[in-house]
DNA sequence: GTTGGCACTCTCGGCCATAGAGTGCTAACA
DNA sequence: TGTTAGCACTCTATGGCCGAGAGTGCCAAC
């Protein structure tokens, strides 16, 4: 069931390679059974231990047959097979039986969305921490914001050192906050001090003007305010700027110790390069044009990754969000050794959900 | 200089313990060169490489007399010594020679600081990374927030779904967003439909009455308010109890791999603690009664801590923050094998910067 | 009180032998 | 022609052993 799912894989293994029957099997029981015990496997633990009708010699040579087509790999000689990257994805498309999520999976993570009054940061963070537990890898989910950011709501406060504040609720709900130049407020003001009355005046003219605008219409627009109203319009049309684009500012993450927990990342050296990747979230910014570029659950392993050192690490990623209009990332990162059959699946259901609970969230943005 | 500088410690070394000259001096060989080469420290290299002018011999008698004290401990017979938390204890209390912070280093920070229009996220993001990188451990920066939540301003917004957001601002700045029941809504305009126009009329009245109240206060009011009016200021004051107290749920780290990169933190299994308490801030819940006790910087050692994982590590916090109003924390982790005489006076100096910088920021708060 | 000397202990690295797992090849078989 | 059993070979992992080195504790002498 499910079989067609989109699950749009990244570089796409560029020349077929047909596999006899024979080899398909071996090499997808070589993924499970590695994928499970994390130990190079033997033919004769495969015959055992899955159910092929024929001798360890045979799938010795079905083992090599992969081998030379680069999809195992072999630690040494007399250890065991490993797939490959190329191996990985092979199975991931062709192979794999994907285990569609229970029908009381879907249910019981639904329900726990469904918890009264969840705000956004909460929903992600519920997302992340889902994730996590139920792929046993790291999981990384951004909010889904408008890639072109619009304006909501202003309101300026006045704070204790005169400084003034701009609180910026962007249509899809993000706030955003910048303090404005003092010397400058006064300037425009033309020394005249400039009190709350005077702030809330300003806020409430562009309140008026400006809903669900973007940056450029708000600049167009800026001429035709007052010198004051102007120069904070000015601002905010910076701070809508900013907002555009898919964001990777706040990132939520949850269950990086389930990678460190995984034995190819015992020692220090690769579990740092893995930290450090996934505390800076720039390598989100890579993923952002591959997955829009698709609908679907995106797959990235090993080597396939641009960024070095993310060589030893499977990615599976989704979009969220209503297409278009506001984009969000999510899915998971742990090794190559993933348990794909269960992964994808629950990044799918995943991004789906967060469909449903985003895209009812914002602003109807009607005109452009 | 800078010797009677408030570095109140955690559990005061209960009784006295009176050394000898000599006995002061090994000890304090034994903790710096411990420190830097993570090696236990045996009696011939420790006269090598301090200019203690006496022999191996005599030195080893003093350590004896060291570990008899329970200041420094044996890995093995014919194995170097080691510090004890104790040791180190009475090293930070009264053998360390505190390194005040270069004039060029202070300044080279507060230089960073003053980097135009710093958001709040920003500037926590950026005390994070100073400490962590000057230090080489693991920060931890919690935002100054009010220690009673008071009343900015609110706004109401109206979703696409028909679902209410609630906005509210803090007086000190921190956002906190709420979705609002729509059938209660609806219920208390009597099944009229509510449009922005309402809510900004409601919002308009809360932000004349309300402005620096607290929870409480705000309850107080509430019986004096429409219906509708009334039921927004009910979810406000829960809003504002619920930011009560320091904020522990924003928490910004930086310099985790730092305490990865020690060797004491090779293998998986110990890391694996300490990852877990860095994510989950639970731990910060702990320091917030300690930390508020004293003003200075407050050292915590190995052992001392009451939890459990954290019995190898060192935590070195400090408050900042507008006194009693205002309570923000901030500090380093590191292995108890921590350069302290480096660590204590940069925490302390980023404390009062911090200080600076937010106490300028807030409401002035009248009235109570 | 300090020191040099000395026997003792413990770790660590290298070395070797062995056991075990797994392969690749070949020859026999259906 | 594809499959299988057998077998020699390779490589790793494990454990024991040994010697070097570092460090201690103690004692007797200064």
């Amino acid at each position: 069931m499910a079989e067609d799912h989109s699950t749009t894989t990244e570089p796409r293994s560029s020349r077929r390679i047909d596999l006899t029957e024979r080899q398909r099997s071996v090499l997808r029981a070589v993924v499970e059974d590695y994928v499970l015990t994390a130990v190079p496997v033997g033919s004769k633990a495969l015959v055992e231990r899955y159910a092929l009708q024929v001798s360890p010699a045979t799938v010795r040579s079905a083992m090599a047959e992969l081998e030379s087509l680069g999809l195992l790999s072999h630690p040494h000689t007399s250890a065991g097979r490993v797939p490959s990257d190329l191996g990985y994805r092979l199975y991931v498309e062709s192979l794999m039986r994907e285990t569609a999520l229970d029908r009381t999976d879907e249910l019981m993570i639904r329900h726990q969305f469904s918890q009264v009054q969840l705000t956004s940061d909460e929903v992600m963070r519920l997302a992340a921490s889902i994730l996590a537990t139920s792929t046993r890898s790291a999981a990384v989910v951004t909010p889904a914001r408008a890639r072109r950011a619009r304006y909501g709501h202003i309101q300026l406060v006045e704070l204790a050192d005169q400084a003034r504040l701009c609180v910026l609720v962007l249509a899809d709900g993000k706030v955003v906050q910048r303090r404005l130049d003092r010397g400058l407020l006064e300037k425009l003001a033309e020394a005249a001090p400039i009190g709350q009355a005077d702030l809330d005046q300003v806020a409430a003219t562009l309140n008026v003007e400006l809903p669900s605008l973007s940056a450029p219409q708000v600049r167009r627009k800026i001429a035709r305010l007052s010198p004051l109203a102007g120069h904070v319009a000015e601002v905010v049309s910076q701070m809508l700027e900013e907002s555009d684009g898919v964001s990777i500012e706040e990132v939520f993450t949850d269950g990086i110790t389930n990678v460190l927990e995984q034995p190819e990342f015992a020692q220090g050296a690769k579990l740092r390069g893995v930290l450090e990747v996934l505390r800076r979230s720039d390598f989100l910014e890579q993923l952002v044009p591959v997955l829009t570029r698709g609908e679907g659950v995106h797959v990235i392993i090993g080597h396939e990754n641009q960024i070095e050192t993310m060589h030893e690490v499977s990615l599976i990623f989704a979009p969220y969000g209503a297409a278009d209009r506001a984009l969000g990332l999510l899915g998971v990162l742990g090794p190559t050794r993933m348990p794909y059959p269960r992964a994808i699946p629950t990044v799918r259901y995943l991004a789906t959900l967060m469909n449903e609970l985003t895209t009812t969230e914002h602003y109807s943005e009607s005109h452009d």
